[in-house]
RNA sequence: UCCCCGAUAGCUCAAUCGGCAGAGCGGGUGGCUGUUAACCACUAGGUUGUAGGUUCAAGUCCUACUCGGGGAGCCA
């Protein structure tokens, strides 16, 4: 017989005679003369109250049938007597398709820290919380498809390899299938003899790919890892995380920002309406304003804010910050902490930053002392979007890349689109695990990436 | 990379001034006619992160290291 998911018997509209079920043991109650098994198959975050009673053959594998053993239940989907839940199921057959020794299994049915899952990310999934977390990333996932597809946008599958060594987003991870003991003699190009021939690095960035094919295509976005190796040891980094970077031709930062604040808005309310019941598990347990914040982000208009107008009001606030506030420094975490969370309360949008702190590739604005970037910024999370209009016109863009000391020659194919049919365009990256976090409340990176990949730290 | 805090049973934590290392949960055994973070009784479980030092005596004080957490920088 074909197994039934968990969920759907929970959703059973009527009893039904022959299921079976599958799944692991969360917590076996035993009474005399019959035992209660809470089953979970990870299909959703409630378990199945399977009845066991002592004159069903099922009893006999019952002792095996311990937390965190695998097992399949046949019987009839009855309704419960019991408060708590709507349906039960009476086993007529309990087979133990994998045992779990109780002595060892490490997983108890009460709360553990986050920081020991970690320890045992194998099996941290088989919780709540963590079943919970990974049912709404893939949610959220096919969130951020459905929005660009309804809009005429292609997603673009941007390299992993890639041969730039400056795309300018941070230290890269170096790739190369030479063995360790052998450095290649002075003077000659030491990646000759590796497999590309030349320098290669895992991507920080899919913006550049993505800028090219957004003059082809129109409307892009990529979605997948990428790789930082900066020595970053805070609860909002990793070195591989998912970013999500739309590209639009024909755009401009206010269309850029319009779609930033669509895509989270339109991310924030899928989520809600299709994870209620995890949703809800944060809500009670990790962060008791969840919803109300959820709300607002899915449904109140973003602040919208020049980058000079931010520095006016923080310098106001009399607050006293342990950076000082300047036009022309960038803003510290505590003061987009202060604009967020204290002084509007909601997310803001910051733009037009001074150009000696933005990327070469950002749009030089009119005042020639500004560049056309902006960051969202969100309550907890921090820097959750950031983007710019690109820089279309090729001689201002060949002065920016002299300006910040590099090389024009290894961008010939980013500096060709602005050659040939060059057009205003403007794109972002969001951060897909700081937006979990969000949506979550989970306060650490590592507990919304299935296997989380920081300095120091590649077990699994 | 810098600053701060921490590490005691499988897990979460206690241990007063430096003086016998404990509890809850989890595990095991038994009990209980419907439980649902079940309940009741009994029970096993420790090189106090590692290495050194001070002391009659160190979980407790000192030094170094390892690991974990928080904050900062870098950013998404």
């Amino acid at each position: 017989m074909r197994r039934i998911l968990i969920k759907n018997l929970l959703n059973s509209d009527h009893p039904q005679a022959e299921v079976r079920a599958c799944g692991w043991v969360r917590t076996r109650r035993d009474a005399k003369g019959f035992s209660f098994l809470e089953v979970n198959d990870g299909s959703c975050l409630k378990n199945l109250q399977v009845i066991v009673a002592e004159d069903s053959p099922a009893f006999a594998a019952l002792h095996e049938a311990t937390t965190g053993a695998a097992v399949a239940i046949g019987g009839a989907l009855v309704a419960s007597p019991g408060a708590g839940q709507k349906w039960e199921l009476k086993a007529a057959a309990l087979e133990v398709l994998g045992p779990a020794d109780p002595e060892s299994y490490p997983l108890q049915k009460k709360r553990h820290s986050d920081e020991f899952l970690r320890t045992i990310a194998h099996l941290r999934p088989r919780t709540n919380k963590y079943g919970a977390i990974f049912r709404i990333r893939s949610e959220a996932a096919f969130a951020v498809h459905r929005f660009f597809r309804e809009r005429g946008f292609f997603w673009l599958h941007s390299p992993i390899l890639t041969g730039s060594d400056c795309e300018g987003a941070g230290e890269m991870f170096r790739v190369t299938t030479l063995p360790h003991a052998a450095p290649p003699p002075g003077g000659e190009d030491p990646f000759a003899a590796d497999f590309f021939g030349r320098e290669a690095n895992l991507t920080v960035s899919g913006q550049l790919e993505a800028e090219l094919f957004a003059t082809a295509l129109g409307n892009v976005y990529t979605f997948g890892p990428t790789f930082r190796a900066e020595n970053s040891n805070t609860p909002r980094h990793a070195a591989e995380f998912w970013m999500i970077e739309p590209e639009m031709a024909f755009a401009d930062l206010n269309d850029d920002m319009d779609l930033a604040e669509e895509l989270v808005k339109a991310m924030t309310t899928h989520v809600m309406e299709h994870c209620r019941e995890d949703l809800d598990l944060f809500a009670r347990f990790v962060d008791k304003e969840l919803m109300r914040n959820l709300e607002a982000i899915a449904a109140e208009p973003y602040v919208r804010l020049p980058y000079a107008e931010a520095v006016a009001i923080l310098k106001r606030s009399g607050r006293a910050f342990e950076f000082p506030v300047d036009f022309g420094a960038d803003l510290q975490t505590e003061h987009e902490r202060f604009l967020c969370e204290e002084h509007f309360r909601k997310p803001v949008i910051v733009y037009d930053y001074p150009r000696e702190i933005k990327a070469f590739y950002m749009r030089l604005n009119a005042d020639e002392k500004t560049v056309a970037a902006m960051d969202l910024l969100v309550p907890r999370v921090g820097e959750l979007v950031g983007g710019s209009q690109r820089e279309e016109r090729l001689a201002v863009l060949e002065r920016r890349i002299a300006e910040a000391g590099m090389a024009a020659k290894p961008y010939w194919w980013y500096l060709d689109i602005r050659r040939f049919g060059s057009v205003p365009h403007a794109g972002f990256g969001l951060g897909f695990e700081r937006f979990l976090m969000m949506a979550t409340g989970v306060g650490n990176i590592r507990d919304v990436i299935p296997f989380p990949r920081t300095p120091k730290h590649l077990e699994f």
